[in-house]
RNA sequence: CGGGGCAUAGCUCAGCCUGGCUAGAGCGCUUGCUUUGGGAGCAAGAGGUCGUGAGUUCGAAUCUCACUGCCCCGACCA
């Protein structure tokens, strides 16, 4: 009966950090690697990750983008074109300088030929602006150029000084797309297109209730002129940005001196955006909606949607019972749904329960003898909504009705994820107006997104970060706020008059 | 880069202080039998350059020194 070790997930509210690495390991969703800062992405993982590429891809496709490649490497000088990018990327670099080993006099292994110095050093792209428009420079002449519209599925590489699985990796994965426009305004539409993208994926897709904002002249991207977000809340309270989308004005233009002709036959810079998310959107799925008992994912990313775990105790019955799942398998993958029959002998189902549970399977379906002489099914959710009853949380059924039940069982799940993830939010959502109370939310009540009014400096920003570990996560378009978060008022640290609230909390 | 800690089986760790027989435990893994409606039991078995190098010693996982790697805290984090 005793738990195994291997299987002990700490439970949140002991210590949250370590619950979200114990449920990454137990859903075999990521190991470390041998490289410092890298992870490896599981396949349990990487499915997640394949299912949220498609919703994503799907969505770029119907917005007229298309997918290209550019290359990894980017020269050192691209990157210093434009004076703000560098310096934002400057410190998180992984450079390429040689390109050949020998092996070493004593024959003790390889080391880099000095003879091999590069003449122009290569930097692994940590974002691919500079290499991507120094292309684009040479596509463009004329408006009827324009717009190009392009998307990117890419690994990048920020050298960071402290990692965590999916949520702040040396390398990962992510997509990036990188527009050019004739005038500001389609640019700025872009910029807004693709951060509703990224909301209606969040919110429909990924049941996790997002913010929409922009981002403080502090937080802006490097090179951008103007820098949006989506902001989710964790179940620790904590804000995790979970995408970005940036106006880049003609900066990068300028800096690759990119120019077309336009209708009246006047030479023009390029307008720009470029927008992404990555596979950090896979610690926000789990920081959102999993358990104590493990992973928990809404049914539209689960890579599989229902396990079958057969029980029986002798030979007879593990026919019929066998025969049974057979034909329910069957059924069910007429209706498009992915299924796995868990047929491992010498497993108790108890074991295959919890199995299934860790790595987060929506839908458990039991197959007994019981249930096969009955008739019946016994369909089993993941997790419950809170104040339901506990017995609900299995469903005995009529086999007909069982396999008809599954769809929209599984809807309601992904319903209830979300509205589950909005209660939560709401819950630890405050307006504040004083620094007092503010003070008070974040060091006694726990904390979570507080609305207030601010209208400081930068210098007052970090103020703020150093009292309370808080930061502005973004300045909410208006209409998300409880209620009265859109009316004028004054900054709760310099009492100047402020027309909007700002989103304050901690944040990954 | 500063402060602290750790390095022994796939994983978590004991053994080190006070040197001494064949280096251990739990979990995991393999095989067989018995089991199976919420993490099964028994038996047998595989698995180790004790991070690397040097030193002290008759003898080093254990003591000394150097090196390397990792973790935590801080700094840093478009």
């Amino acid at each position: 009966m005793a738990k195994t070790d291997s299987s002990r997930i700490t439970p949140r509210n002991a210590d949250y950090s370590k619950w979200y690495l114990d449920v990454i390991r137990e859903a075999q969703l990521a190991d470390y690697s041998a490289v410092r800062g890298c992870m490896v992405i599981r396949p349990n993982g990487y499915a997640i990750w394949e299912k949220l590429q498609r919703e994503l891809d799907d969505r770029f496709k119907d917005t007229g983008h298309r997918n290209a490649y550019f290359p990894l490497f980017i020269p050192v000088s691209f990157l210093s074109k434009e004076a703000q990018h560098v310096e934002g990327f400057a410190k998180e670099c992984a450079i390429v300088t040689h390109h050949r080993l020998r092996a070493k006099a004593d024959k003790s292994g390889v080391e880099v030929d000095p003879a091999s110095a590069l003449e122009e050093p290569l930097v692994v792209r940590p974002t691919s602006e500079t290499i991507i428009w120094s292309a684009y420079k040479t596509w463009i002449q004329s408006y009827r150029d324009l717009p190009i519209l392009i998307n990117q599925w890419a690994n990048i590489v920020r050298w960071e000084m402290r990692t965590r699985l999916f949520l702040r990796t040396a390398e990962f994965l992510w997509q990036e797309g990188h527009t050019a426009h004739a005038t500001e305004k389609e640019a700025i539409e872009e910029t807004h297109r693709m951060l509703d993208v990224y909301r209606d994926v969040a919110e429909n897709v990924m049941a996790t209730p997002v913010i929409c904002g922009a981002k403080t002249p502090g937080e802006r991207f490097a090179g951008a002129v103007e820098s949006f977000s989506i902001e989710a809340m964790m179940q620790d309270r904590k804000a995790l940005q979970a995408g970005t989308s940036h106006y880049l004005g003609q900066n990068f233009a300028k800096a690759f001196d990119v120019k077309f002709l336009n209708a009246e036959g006047k030479t023009e810079l390029v307008y720009a955006t470029s927008w992404g998310v990555s596979t950090r959107l896979i610690g926000a799925l789990i920081m959102t909606h999993s358990d104590d008992t493990g992973l928990i994912l809404p049914p539209k990313l689960a890579p599989l949607h229902a396990v079958i775990v057969p029980i029986y105790k002798n030979d007879d019955e593990k026919a019929k019972v066998y025969g049974e799942c057979e034909r329910v398998i069957a059924e069910l993958k007429t209706q498009d749904l992915a299924v796995h029959w868990d047929n491992r002998e010498g497993i108790s189902p108890g074991a295959k329960y919890f199995d299934w549970e860790v790595r987060g399977v929506p839908l458990r379906i039991e197959v007994g003898p019981r249930d096969v002489d009955g008739g019946n099914l016994v369909l089993v959710r993941r997790f419950q909504v809170e104040g339901a009853d506990p017995k609900a949380k299995k469903e005995i059924l009529p086999r007909a009705q069982a396999l008809a039940r599954v769809k929209s069982l599984l809807e309601e799940m992904q319903r209830q994820l979300l509205e589950r993830a909005i209660a939560f939010r709401a819950t630890h959502t405050r307006v504040i107006n004083s620094i007092e109370e503010y003070e008070r939310f974040f060091k006694e009540e726990g904390g979570g997104f507080a609305w207030v009014h601010w209208a400081g400096t930068h210098n007052d920003e970090e103020e703020m970060a150093k009292r309370y570990q808080t930061s502005i996560r973004n300045i909410p378009f208006p209409g998300q706020g409880p209620a009265g978060s859109d009316d004028q008022g004054k900054c709760i640290l310099t009492g100047k008059p402020s027309a909007r609230r700002v989103v304050m909390a901690e944040a990954y």
